[in-house]
DNA sequence: CTGAAAGCGCTTACAG
DNA sequence: CTGAAAGCGCTTACAG
């Protein structure tokens, strides 16, 4: 077959030049309808298909845009429910837009560094950086190379990268406020790990919403997994027998929460009500359902290539998009 | 910062020709030490970084590869516990062979045309194809086209292209060997989609193993869901009031399965026996936790990527690979 | 509206 | 062991 067909073939098969035929395949408005049915003859005839290689060469760039997640971060279950989500909404605008989506699990510090040489590569025009554990030096160090970046969750410290949240904060309180207005007094959360920005800010908000309160915190930190939440359960249980409620920072605790409060003999809701957050599939199967705080997955998925897009468009984005959370309420509390 | 170095700056900054730097960044054996060490100063100074472009341009090789998942497929949420190990899997493997992950779901008909056009324009060496419904096309449309191409799991139909995949069939057997071996007599199933090859073979494996012995089989049929485990369990207990074990051919139905068997009053397993496949993490917890069939999931992932690495790189390899299964019991049987 | 020509940043025979 | 030169397949001012 000899090698797949060039720009220069279709032009000799249409009897026009390569810079006709570029203008064709990349829909320029002048030229001659007779020739341009000519080329796309040509083009069909031949199964032209450009090579990108030699387009990006000269374009300087690559329509395509590489997804960074932390390996570590796919390794807690809790963010296996979440991170599907966020790369189908990336891969949905994505297509939309006619880009690719370059994937790069970050393992370790040693990938770090391959991330970085494959985005100065200009092998993709930006990146989008999902899922942080503590303050990770990668979305400075792209950004400070002029690369366009964009992380999913505010990163930790001070940093001039903008990002595209959840509203943690604010979903805590709701959780929280629903507790205190269904008349619980004791309420305590499972707080997620001190070194993720969720883990934190849901903290934050459990801490927030019971100062508007007169009622004492009861705190255990997890870390995000379903037996860190049994263990912080009966952690909470000792330090304070007569709490009547929790919120826990993620379902995949709750859910261990749940077993252990059953495991202990305490009825859910009756004697303990619960919350959860993230709303993943296995939080409406639990007996009881579990009540929770929705995030919207895919929608910051899309909302991240949204907002990445334009920046490599060389427009100017907010520094922030924080999108809304709500409750859901099932018969856990 | 008058855009990124270019191989030319650094074969000036170091006195030596662009031929030379392009020799020590590609570690070829034949340059002099000292000019060796004076380019590699040259480039640290600069930063400098190929442009992989320009690079492919010419050696007609991109150093990356494509994944496509089906996008329906992810829609199922079993596979939603299946498809991010196998994309970890590949990941694993491509990284440490230096190469790229390029992402696609396949959402549409109208995204087979994107693939077709991508692979077309050289910006892959090699295409994976995992989790496909019904006989697609596209493997073999890729394959014609001279593209290396490997499916995980085995095509429908009559296909060229070769393939990595779990032993259905006999992990199938196993479960109901165990079920057999464990005084069962009555033994149904749900079996999967019968449009994926997953649920075809573990139907199979099944009926192959009931053949052996003078049992009947009872079978019901769902989509890999939850819910339609449970619809299904309902309907096994109609067909047949007397059953005491079911083989389940995914954990998530198995798990709706569960809830339907002990809304009827039914307990696990001394009334009925449920093995599930799979093993996701859901059956670990589930009451009575999951007896159910192992699949090498990460180790798909990781097979597929060295396969089709082998295959990019022009070696033979073996038309089809199989996994072994293995059963995990646990309580439900 | 169309073409000739330069150039994107590399690699790789080919000489020397 | 090193360099000059050709060439990979495109796009895009610049003329006409």
């Amino acid at each position: 077959m000899a090698g797949r067909p060039t720009l220069e073939q279709v032009a000799e098969r249409a009897g026009v030049s390569r810079a006709t035929v570029s203008r064709v395949v990349n829909g320029s408005p002048t030229v001659a309808p007779t020739i341009k049915e000519a080329v796309e003859r040509a083009i069909a005839e031949l199964g032209y298909v450009p090579n990108q290689a030699a387009r990006s060469l000269v374009t300087q760039r690559t329509d395509s845009i590489a997804l960074v997640l932390s390996e570590s971060a796919t390794r807690v279950f809790s963010d296996e429910a979440v991170l599907p989500g966020i790369v189908r909404g990336v891969s949905q605008e994505l297509d939309a837009a006619d880009k690719q989506l370059v994937l790069m699990l970050a393992g370790s510090m040693a990938s770090h560094d391959r991330i970085e040489r494959y985005a100065m590569s200009r092998h993709v025009d930006g990146v989008i950086i999902a899922s942080m554990h503590g303050a990770d030096p990668l979305p400075n160090s792209l950004h400070r190379m002029g690369i366009p970046v964009l992380c999913g969750g505010r990163p930790l410290g001070r940093s001039p990268v903008p990002y595209v949240e959840v509203d943690n904060v604010g979903g805590a309180r709701l959780a929280v406020r629903h507790l205190v207005q269904s008349g619980r007094s004791r309420i305590a959360t499972i707080g997620g790990p001190q070194d993720m920005v969720a883990g934190i800010d849901r903290l934050n908000g459990y801490r927030e919403e019971l100062r508007g309160s007169s009622l004492r915190s009861i705190v255990a930190i997890g870390d995000f997994t379903r037996e860190s939440g049994a263990a912080a359960m009966r952690q909470l249980l000792e330090d304070d027998p007569q709490l009547d409620a929790v919120f826990v920072a993620s379902d995949l605790m709750a859910l261990g929460a749940l077993n252990a409060l059953q495991a202990a003999g305490r009825r859910v809701p009756d004697d303990v009500a619960l919350v959860g957050f993230d709303d993943i599939e296995a939080a409406r199967y639990a007996d009881p359902a579990l009540t929770t705080i929705r995030q919207p997955i895919v929608g910051q998925g899309r909302e991240l290539a949204r907002q990445l897009l334009r920046l490599a468009g060389g427009e100017e984005i907010a520094h922030s998009v924080v999108l809304p959370t709500e409750l859901v309420t099932r018969a856990s509390a």
